[in-house]
DNA sequence: TGTTAGCACTCCATTTAATCGAGTGCTAAC
DNA sequence: GTTAGCACTCGATTAAATGGAGTGCTAACA
């Protein structure tokens, strides 16, 4: 048996309508709901059909039809239609805060959950091309100095460091030198034992400071690489009752708290090819989740970019029967604007 | 009619036990549970009594009693007894952070929400006494600068400008020199625009970084005091029948997704009087909670302190049948840690 | 006067039975 | 190939029956 226009057609009815209302479809209502004019028996034969082919199952014998994972992996990959979306106000969400983006991430997963009604998360962007870009120690009282580092992109780290004996104000200048000379547009696999040794060697007196320095540039490192995620709008779980359920939501609530393991489920699987905006995204339906807890949820993934090699993953959790068409819409949209904003810096 | 001692022994008992099962007690259980040597009828006759002065209600007319907010009231300010808690890796979570303030506190209430098995959260310490201590202007590349400010307590934040002209190294030494010297030890309050315009003229040419970076500051400031929370096992909640109900739990999970209003709740209240560790400890019981959707819930908050004035709160989130003796000693022994970490470096 | 045994009573929780209705599959006619 | 008709299924809802934990009250006792 095949899938004929016909049964497609009824299929995308029955996931339209059960999208809306969360109850299983009946025949009678199929047959009302499509311009195909079919009685409902007519509808019954085929459904019959698209039950064995798999693409719907009864809850029980004497109720309607819903949509299985193969039903809505059809609908996703053959019938969806992603609309644009209107997302009136995330520019100034994207814009307003550029300069401190650990902020801007957090409004706009929370600007998300907002709009789409649904569970979100997002990971930090991290570096691709982990590069310094400059490092700067400067005093702030006796025994205090501070290091500055920035990388490639604009990450911005700082770290406070004890100095036991004051350093006076020209070999501060000369350890600025030294260390931006050396470490400059340096990737960070780059700098090995050999490098650090010649540069404690330069030091003289004062080689601990810059070995300092250097631990923390690692530590710096290694901190950006436990990517952070952000969540929102976990609270949404409760509007849909097949999540609501104690069970479920405690469940569900669990998983969100777990950042980390969050963190893999969305950089996991990201191998799409294509450049630029409207490509990298990605639906996980019910069982096709990596992880259990989210066995009956949809999630929907997106790559999205920040220029200079900058990138993150936005995720969207939901029901099963999430609104597809929106939330690929929605991301899509989001990362036009992106493009937008961050894109044309890269010139 | 009035509290004896034999009453207060029989509400105690009656308290401990409904902490422990969450179930209705029954007279019988308390004749057996105590050492009172007292038949189930004996009981009763004081329960009645109990459940007039408003400290115990029945569910149902045939059911045990439970602890009216009264009833936990009065074994909180009289019965409880505050056992100091082991705590045992909270000091390397303490130590390990020191300089990571925000991973510092996701830690820690992270900690805490493990080990107590309650909700948990914290508020960011919010600087008392607003002093800048030091603020230095760098060139990361031809058009971008980076200003680095330091406040009293160490609070390090950057910004980064986009400046049109190219500035050479004399005048960058010449502008850092001019913001330390007007700046440094400042309160934030003082920076009136009689000093900014001075600032201004002196800088000449360069008064528009100048402006840049005092915009930035102010920015800082102000980002700094719409202050952070963070919170950890809120999925706790599914562990107490009493909060697990759909209704119940969508309401909490809410409440803790608004960061804003959660931070209102924790910093409403302080005025306790008091120095040094185990002071500030409060417990909110039931009703008494201003916000309405924790009125199934206690709240037990602490005031903590990093020294320098940085103070924040932690709060700690369970069903009215909390345990409130771990709770209250968990938090006292924490106060102390703090103490012992960062209160010496005061002197 | 305080304590206790005994007993009737209440009310929730749980189980069991009864009813309802939406939706199906199948057959026979068009 | 389509459709009307009908018997059938099975979950959901409502109603009734049962059991038991715990009470309040009374009367007897120290």
């Amino acid at each position: 048996m095949e899938m004929d226009e016909r049964k497609a057609k009824i299929l995308q009815a029955i996931i339209r309508n059960y999208l809306e209302t969360g109850e299983p479809v009946g025949s009678r209502t199929i047959s009302k709901y499509t311009d195909l004019n079919l009685s409902s028996a007519t509808i019954r034969n085929e459904m019959a059909d698209l039950e064995e082919m798999g693409y719907i199952v009864q809850p029980h014998t004497s109720a309607g039809r819903i949509p299985t994972d193969k039903g809505y992996r059809f609908y996703v990959d053959t019938m969806m239609e992603a609309k644009e979306q209107e997302l009136a106000e995330v520019k100034d969400v994207l814009l307003q805060r550029q300069d401190r983006l650990e902020d801007m991430l957090r409004s706009l997963v929370k600007y998300l959950a907002k709009d789409t009604q649904y569970a979100t998360m997002i990971t930090a962007p991290s570096v691709q091309k982990n590069r310094l870009k400059f490092v700067q120690l400067s005093r702030v009282d006796e025994h205090s100095y501070l290091a500055v580092i920035v990388m490639e992109g604009n990450i911005i780290k700082n770290r406070l460091l004890a100095v036991e004996e004051a350093v006076d104000d020209e070999t501060l200048l000369k350890l600025n030198m030294l260390l931006n000379t050396q470490l400059s547009g340096m990737a960070v696999q780059e700098i090995n034992l050999s490098m650090i040794s010649r540069m404690k060697t330069q030091a003289g007196i004062h080689s601990d400071i810059i070995s300092n320095v250097i631990d923390a540039v690692g530590e710096v490192i290694a901190e950006d690489e436990d990517l952070q995620v952000y969540t929102s709008g976990t609270d949404n779980i409760f509007r849909y009752p097949e999540l609501a359920d104690q069970q479920n939501a405690s469940q569900l609530i669990s998983a969100f708290e777990e950042k980390q393991l969050l963190g893999n489920l969305l950089t996991g699987e990201t191998g799409e090819d294509g450049e630029g905006p409207g490509t990298g995204i990605q639906v996980y339906i019910g069982g096709e989740n990596a992880s259990q807890s989210m066995k009956d949820c949809s999630v929907v993934t997106a790559t999205y970019e920040l220029g200079d090699g900058l990138r993150g993953t936005i995720g969207i959790v939901g029901p099963r029967r999430m609104d597809y068409d929106k939330v690929v819409g929605t991301l899509k949209t989001l990362q036009t604007k992106l493009d937008d904003i961050y894109g044309r810096k890269e010139e």
